[in-house]
DNA sequence: TTGTAAGCGTTATCAC
DNA sequence: GTGATAACGCTTACAA
């Protein structure tokens, strides 16, 4: 493969002019500069990126560390993700943690080691340890100290599903997501606040006897079972709220299983936007997330990286997605 | 941070001595060993990986190119290539190319650049006039001339097909999928032989009055209004196989839609594996595609680059999946 | 305007 | 066993 040496020698230059052409930096005698650009045609030179990382310590890839991209809503979120960094020049290299703090670890290394000029950071692991505030990780939905965020409004969903609701008519309500109360290291992700805003709300109009139903964090699917589980002894509710569209499924699912008709006897409001589950026969009705304003968000956020001192949260606002499900 | 120099210096020894421990070759005695594991270990030395592609001439990244990573069967695969790629110490870079040529050949370029080592090509794109045979591309479902290539058994699938419609009883069949003849430049992608292997069988036991629907190649869903389109005229159909679970899905719906009962009055296959399709209420009847094992293909010949002088293609076996449409 | 040379952080060759 | 030193291919002072 041709190198900066050959188009020189070629060329009758020294490399550093032919640098200067390539990036088009300081100043090139116009004739130099169109044989320059000649002899690169011919020998078909470009020029290679490994030794330019080398140099400049900056190599233009973005390390995004998710659970599973086949999960509906992160599946969106990677692919405008991918587009938005595209734009600023950026590549994404993608790592499936499957949950798995060993699996995040290694891409955390991979941001110490030079491989990666960042880390989009989603996952409901105890990382922080392992974090410091000068290392460039964007976190997504979830807050570690000293690190910068990215989240929906996820306390305002949580309302608007609230006075959605009551607005339907509801009397009695429920509440299903994941929580990290039974966990050994309680952790606080900004998706609890789903639960927060719902119920907060609620009581401000003095509903205070919501049922809330807890399984443990990080299951983005629950099973029949589980879904049956939850909702016996609850047949009494007629307003529903769950933490994501996939979760709102299944518990239609169960409720038409148990004679219930939705929305004409209960009412289930998701989470994520119902876009993904168009096709399923009746659309959910959700508060939605825009993965393009988070991707936009995360774009910004990564780039002050390497222009700003400080890089801000970002709380990206939420919608109400109308569906036959509410 | 750190570098391989401070320890050496740190440590007392000189630069190649560090090297040998960190990458475990030559001799050291145990003792230096040791002492610089230690001093390692102080300044919280980690190797830069920048610097060893440099030398190396290897950076372990592959990028795979796909239309888009959130439909559901690429979704999948991607999944299953990272996890697999993983074990051979390969990163993965995403690129949605969203079938645009333009974009796949930035990443045709970052090949060409050592930005990765090698590519992963999902195209339907007339990428071949850009391919040598000394670049390290894998192409998957596509051939292209000197590339290695992977794709499921598309042919045996068509055939698999036709054969449980007809031991189902069907007696009128009718194909739906995508296909190139319409285009200015014809291609022919391994996703044609689901037809050809569907007919050809057909065919062999004497049916020839197949309904072949076609629509524009790369387009993976297909709107309420195409399928409407599609099976006019065709009601009289009992035996449907499609390119993929999407489109089934959708038939099966604007079936319904007409009064026809699946799968008492017409039985419907589809392509994929139906595993996406769970939640649906229905479960699809499918050729299933396995992403474990095409993944697992891929990265065979992915590290195959680097060890043999051929990659060999590789056909992988489909399986016919269960479901309650045929 | 242009060229020489230092430096980026490794690995690997080759003396000692 | 170990340590200089030459690559690897680029960018960027600095000198000319």
């Amino acid at each position: 493969m041709a190198n900066i040496k050959d188009v020189a020698k070629k060329a009758g230059v020294g490399i550093a002019t032919v640098s200067r052409v390539i990036n088009n930096s300081g100043y090139v005698k116009s004739e130099t500069r169109l044989k320059i650009e000649k002899v690169i045609k011919e020998i078909n030179y470009m020029p290679n990126e490994i030794a330019r990382s080398m140099t400049l310590q900056k190599n233009n890839i973005v390390a995004f560390v998710l659970p599973n991209s086949t999960h509906l809503f992160f599946g969106e979120l990677l692919y405008y993700v991918e587009e938005e960094l595209f734009e600023y020049g950026y590549k994404v290299m993608i790592c499936n943690s499957s949950e798995q703090l060993e699996k995040e670890l290694v891409y955390l290394d991979m941001l110490k080691n030079n491989r990666v000029d960042a880390l989009i950071l989603l996952t409901n692991n105890d990382i922080e340890k392992y974090l410091d505030k000068n290392l460039r990780v964007i976190s997504f939905d979830r807050r570690f100290e000293g690190v910068p965020y990215v989240a929906s409004d996820n306390y305002q969903g949580g309302v608007m599903a609230a006075k959605k609701l009551l607005e339907l008519g509801c009397k009695n309500f429920m509440f299903i997501g994941d929580d990290a109360q039974g966990d050994s290291t309680p952790v606080i992700t900004e998706v609890t606040k789903r639960r927060i805003g719902f119920r907060e709300y609620l009581h401000s109009v003095g509903i205070d006897n919501v049922v809330n139903i807890e399984y443990p964090l990080g299951n983005y699917m629950v099973s029949t079972e589980e879904v049956h589980d939850m909702l016996t002894g609850h047949m009494d509710v007629d307003g529903i709220f769950t933490i994501s569209d996939a979760v709102a499924w299944a518990v239609i699912k169960e409720l038409e299983k148990n004679g219930k008709r939705v929305p004409e006897d209960v009412k289930v409001i998701g989470f994520d936007g119902g876009r993904s589950f168009i096709n399923l026969g009746k659309r959910i009705t959700s508060i939605g997330q825009n993965p393009q304003l988070i991707a936009k968000a995360i774009g910004e956020s990564i780039s002050s990286f390497y222009n700003k001192s400080t890089v801000e949260d970002k709380i990206i606002p939420i919608y109400f997605s109308e569906g036959e499900t509410a």
